[in-house]
DNA sequence: CTAGTTGCAAAGAGTTTGCATGGCG
DNA sequence: CGCCATGCAAACTCTTTGCAACTAG
């Protein structure tokens, strides 16, 4: 757990808060940040600690043995599910009254109890829908 | 794609048709199936063949770096999202009514389009929140 | 027959870890 | 100043690939 606000720390918190809406592969961060003073392993360290603090979420892209990061902005994300964007990447959440309902609904038709921030839905956001039709 | 039903390919189809609620790790396929006459690397690409054909899907669990897999009993798992739950690992198919609703409100409210063969809900099943009401 | 498949072992990608050094408070 | 965090490189885990031998149809 942390405890020191080192320089790498912040580093790392100033380029995830930078990239709210997009689940970053903590290679890919190693990687933008690898001209700065940070080296992969803190960044894999660090990620592991803001997830066990709640700031950061852990998913994974189907198919891809990359782990993907996503810094969380606290209580804002406790109410929602988030979509993610094959096609961009980028990830959004869904309507808080629908994901709301959804856990309602999967409670009491299926017995189950969605666990919001492990679940993320995939599919292709409205732009790249509308990038879609016109490439063909 | 696959040409032919070779022994090895008709044992991992048995053995995936026998575990058909439980997404398999490939490193498990493989090790549950070493006495047998199939390698992993068989195992791996009889199982990347069997996705490429749809009877199989991919998927990733929220923080393990290992790929999984599950057999789909066909046309059955077209309309139905699947949850899976974090405690047991058991997954379900989510009630296809339910499915069907739920890929309709997000295209509507959210303008985004769920792919459900790559989405997945995670959380906990029935029986495992009954456990856990028992245990403590 | 003969192209698709297999097994093996080696290569690859991504992540984790051990240890000496450095820096936060 | 003491302990936590860092950087480096090596270890690890899971998966993919090259290639010669094998086999389904």
């Amino acid at each position: 757990m942390q405890k020191y606000m080192t320089r790498q720390r912040r580093l790392l918190l100033d380029y995830l808060r930078a990239h709210p809406d997009v689940p970053l592969s903590a290679g890919q961060i190693a990687a933008d940040m690898q001209d700065g003073p940070i080296s992969a392993s803190a960044v894999y360290r660090n990620l592991s600690d803001l997830e066990a603090e709640g700031k950061v979420r852990r998913l994974s892209r189907s198919g891809s043995r990359e782990v993907f990061f996503q810094y969380m902005d606290a209580a804002d994300c406790r109410n929602c599910l988030h979509l993610s964007c094959t096609r961009c990447g980028r990830s959004f959440h869904m309507h808080a009254l629908g994901a709301a309902q959804l856990v309602r609904d999967v409670a009491r038709n299926d017995q189950f109890q969605i666990d919001r921030s492990e679940s993320v839905l995939y599919g292709i956001c409205r732009e790249c829908q509308a990038a879609g039709r016109e490439d063909g």
